[in-house]
DNA sequence: CATGAATGAGACTTCATTCAT
DNA sequence: TATGAATGAAGTCTCATTCAT
C-alpha cells in the first residue's frame, strides 16, 4: 500500500466495501465515483484500468496477512500458540472488517484477467508456506503430531478457517465470527496436538 | 431434474459448461444461445428469466448430492466408509464434471437473487446435516472420536473436501484430483479416528 | 359482429379487456393467448394480423352505437329526450362495460395503421351526422334553440360526453358515471333548450 | 424548464416532436438520440431512465399552461375577456406546436407509470380549477348565467376545447385550428352568456 | 483529490410472426 | 375450438473507457 496514494487507497478500500455489499457485480465505476463523491471519469486519473483496481485491493490482503503473520511470531516463540494466534487474529480483523472477508476468499472474481489470477494464486501461496512452516516448528517441538505431514494439516487448518468464514457471510455475519473460530480452533488442535 | 424438458436440461448442461470455462460473467443469453444453436430469443422459450437457468444449474447439483448420498448408504453401513466414499465419489464426479466444481462452491454468483441464494443455503444445509449424521453413526459405533463435537467434525471434513476442489480448479485442473483428495482423506481419517 | 366467428368475438372481448386494463401496450398476442387459454401461434388462425384484432374491436364499437341510436329512436319521438336517452344509454353502457370505455374514446392508438384510423374517423363522423341530425330535429320543434348552429351543439354534447367517460376513467371508475353523466347532461340541456 | 440543463430541453422538445409524428410507439430511445445526433448510451447521462424524460414532456404542458394562465389575467380583468382568451391563446398555441397538441390530451401514454399519471392529474386539476375560478368571477359580475353550477361550466368549456384539438389532429391539421377553436367559443359564449 | 459529454459494445428481454407437426 | 420451437427486429439500459476543457 505504500505505492498507492492517499486517494489511491480511499478508491481500493471503496471498492473492497462495493463488493462486500452485493459482489462483484457491485464495483462499477460509476458506483465506486459516487461513493468516492466525484464523477466517473475522474476515476482514471488514479488508476488507468479498473483491474487496477482489484490488484490493488489484492495489495490489501497481502499486507494484511503479512502484518497478522509477523504480529504472530512477535507474540509468542511456540508454534502452536502462534497458529492459535493467527486465527484468532484472523477472525478479529475479518470481524471488524467484514467487507475484506468478503472478498479474500472469492477467487472467482478474479479469474478472468491473468496479471489478476496470478496475484491470488502468488498470496495463497505464500501464506500457506508461511502456516506449514510453523506446523513444521511444532512437530519439531513434539506440540504437533509428526504422523501426519505438515502440508495436510496446513491444509486442513486453512481450510477450516476459510469456511468458517464464507459461512459467517453467507449467513450475512448473523453469528458470532469471533466465537465460533475460536471454537473451530479448539477442535482442530486437539486433533494436531500430540 | 425430472420437472425439466430435455431442451432445458440441454440448456442448463450447457450454462454449466459456460460458467465453468470463465466464471459467470461468461453466462450470457447470447454465448448461451450460441451454443445450444438457437437465436437469443428462443432460450425464453424454455426459460421466463436468466435466473431460472441459475436455478436449474443448482437443481443439478442437489440432485447430484442426494444421488451421491443414497449410493453412499446402499454400499456399506459402516459410518467411516460411508464417509469415505461420498469423498472418493464426491472427488470422481468432479474430476468427470470439472465445470459442475466450477460452479458448485462459488455461492458469491447466486448471491444477488434472494430465490437462488436461498436454494444455495438449503443445498448447504442438508448437505451437512448428512455428513454430522455419519460422523455421530460413526461416534456411536466407536469408530470416531468422542471428544470432539460431530458437528464440528463435519464441518472439517467438508472444508477440507471444498478447499482442495477449490484449488484443483484454480489451478486449472492440473493436478490429480482423486489422488489429492484421496490423500486428504486418509489424512483426516486419522486424525478423527478412535 | 356477424362476421365474427365465436372464437373470434371471443378474442376480440379478451382484447378490450386487456387494454382496458393497462392500456394499449397490455395487448399482446402473448397475454392475449395466455388469457384465452391458448398458446400463442393459435390464434393466428383466428386472425391473420395482430390489427385484424383492433379492427374487429373497432366493429364492436361501431354496433354498439349503431344499436343504440336505434333503441333511442324507438323509445320516443322527441328529438330532445332522444338526446338525453342517447347520452343516459351510453352511460350506462360504459358503466357495465368500462373495457370498452376505456377504448372507445383512445384514438391515439389506432393511429399507426391506415385501416384501423379511416375507420375510427369513419365512426366518429356516422356518430356526429347522427347526433347533429336530432338537433336539428330539435330546432324544428323549437325545443332547441335555433341561434346556435347544429353542427356545433352537436359538437359541444358529444365533447362532454367524451371528457366525461374519460376522466372517469382516469380516475379509476370511482365515481358514478351514470349520476355525474346525466347531471352534465342536465346542464347541458338547459343549456340548448328554447 | 428551469430545473433542465439545456441538453435536456433539447431532448424534450425533439421527445415531442417524435411523438407528435406518430404517436408514442415513435418515441425510442434510437429514434431519439438519432435525431438528436448523438448515440443512444449518451441519452443516459442526461435523463436516467425514458420515463423522466416523459416527466419533462409533462412539465413543458404544465409551464405553459401557467404561462397562458398568467398573460390572459394580465390582459384584460373581464372574465368572460379572460376565458376567451385562453381559449385563443391556447388554439394559437397549439396551432404553432402542433407536436405538443399531440400529447397533451393523449392521456393513456401516461398510463403505465405512477409518477407520469399523477403528473397528469395534478395538470388536469390545476386547470380546471382555474377555469372554475374564472367563471365563477363571471357569474359574480352577472356575464354568465348563474342558473348553472360552475364547475360543469368550465367542465363544458374545458370539454370542447379538448375535442376540437383532438379532431384537428386526427385531421391531420387539414383545417384551421384558430378559426374553428373561435367559432365554437362564440357558440360556447352564446351559451353561457346573461 | 476533476468535470461533462459522448462512445461502442453488449447485456436482458419482449414482441409479432412463421412453420412443421 | 392447437402446439412447440424458433426467428429477427427492436427495445431499454449498463458498463468501461476516452477526450476536450
Amino acid at each position: 500500500m505504500k505505492n498507492y496514494t492517499k486517494r489511491q487507497k480511499e478508491i481500493i478500500l471503496a471498492a473492497i466495501d462495493l463488493i462486500a455489499k452485493n459482489g462483484i457485480q457491485e464495483l462499477t465505476i460509476k458506483k465506486l465515483s459516487q461513493k468516492i463523491g466525484v464523477v466517473e471519469s475522474a476515476l482514471y486519473r488514479h488508476f488507468p484500468k479498473k483491474q487496477d483496481i482489484l490488484l490493488g485491493i489484492l495489495a490489501v490482503f497481502r499486507e494484511n496477512k503479512e502484518a497478522i503473520l509477523q504480529a504472530v511470531q512477535a507474540e509468542s516463540d511456540v508454534p502452536l500458540e502462534q497458529l492459535r494466534a493467527l486465527f484468532i487474529k484472523r477472525f478479529k480483523y475479518f470481524s471488524e472488517h467484514p467487507a475484506v472477508a468478503s472478498v479474500i476468499f472469492a477467487e472467482d472474481l478474479f479469474r478472468n484477467d491473468s496479471r489478476l489470477s496470478q496475484m491470488v494464486y502468488e498470496i495463497m501461496k505464500t501464506n500457506q508456506a508461511a502456516i506449514i512452516h510453523l506446523v513444521e516448528n511444532g512437530q519439531k517441538r513434539d506440540d504437533i503430531r509428526k504422523d501426519l505431514p505438515a502440508t495436510q494439516i496446513a491444509f486442513i487448518l486453512a481450510s477450516a478457517l476459510r469456511l468458517i468464514v464464507t459461512q459467517w457471510r453467507l449467513a450475512e455475519y448473523r453469528f458470532d465470527l469471533n466465537e465460533e473460530g475460536k471454537k473451530i480452533w479448539e477442535t482442530l488442535e486437539r486433533m494436531v496436538k500430540n
